[in-house]
DNA sequence: AGGGTTATGTCATAAAGTGTAATAAAGTGT
DNA sequence: ACACTTTATTACACTTTATGACATAACCCT
């Protein structure tokens, strides 16, 4: 298994789910259903388990006593959400869906490790 | 169980209890009811049971006859009251309350082992 | 104890999330 | 190109969650 990888449109139902494409069916099974989605910069991370796991492990040395570091913490968890894939498809949540600007096409782009969502619009500016 | 995620917008009703969202539900199911609260530069801090005490025994080893130390103590526990959340709702005294700067709406956001409750404004100026 | 205030529980409604199945579209093999 | 399989989209019914309102219960004060 070669991690995520490629683009693909997919639309998003009435209620804001997407349907997973097939070619990361693979990786999902094996990483299994839960995903952290976490906002950036207008568009949407997904994380699978071990990997979100392995970015908390590295932040475990903040103080949360610290304004400065429990700021750099917030902005970690604070954009951050658990989703669950049921049925092959995944929720985005409706603030999360703002903060992209998703409303009935997404595009899905592999990142190896991770995938991220876009909406279309800034998929086109950003990837051009 | 990936710990206390995401942001929400929640209502405060007319006695100022408020919802826990439901994605919090898991966390709280598991760590109990009781809820310790304290206020933390102009928002709330909600440490579950355990992670208080935690807390508690990272504060143990300061010395109580030294002056400095003496202040962090009190600002720890001088700000802090017990909550407990009943039929899924916790009610904010009103001192936090208004420490805190809530009124009809507040902001919930995940810190991984705590979860902070904001006002509104003050959120927007403090997340941007 | 009476009158007010502050808590608490419960319910009704509205909004959000979930499961299933029918149909359409895309991909595959021969 | 054809039939066949897989995947994607839509729709609808159902469940869960959020919100606001109200009624009851505890508390405090004089």
């Amino acid at each position: 298994m070669n991690g995520f990888l490629g683009t693909y449109s997919v639309s998003l139902d009435d209620k804001g789910r997407l349907n997973v494409p097939a070619k990361f069916k693979g990786m999902l099974d094996q990483e299994g259903p839960h995903l952290v989605m976490c906002v950036m910069d207008g568009f949407l991370i997904a994380f699978p388990q071990r990997e979100w796991s392995s970015n908390e492990e590295k932040l475990s040395h903040l103080n949360a006593f610290d304004k400065e570091d429990r700021t750099r913490l917030r902005e970690f968890y604070a954009r951050a959400t658990e989703c669950e894939i049921k049925s092959g498809k995944i929720l985005i949540p409706a603030a999360q869906r703002e903060a992209a600007g998703l409303t009935k096409e997404a595009m899905i782009v592999g990142m190896s490790k991770t995938f991220e969502i876009w909406a279309p619009d800034r998929w086109e500016k950003a990837a051009g």
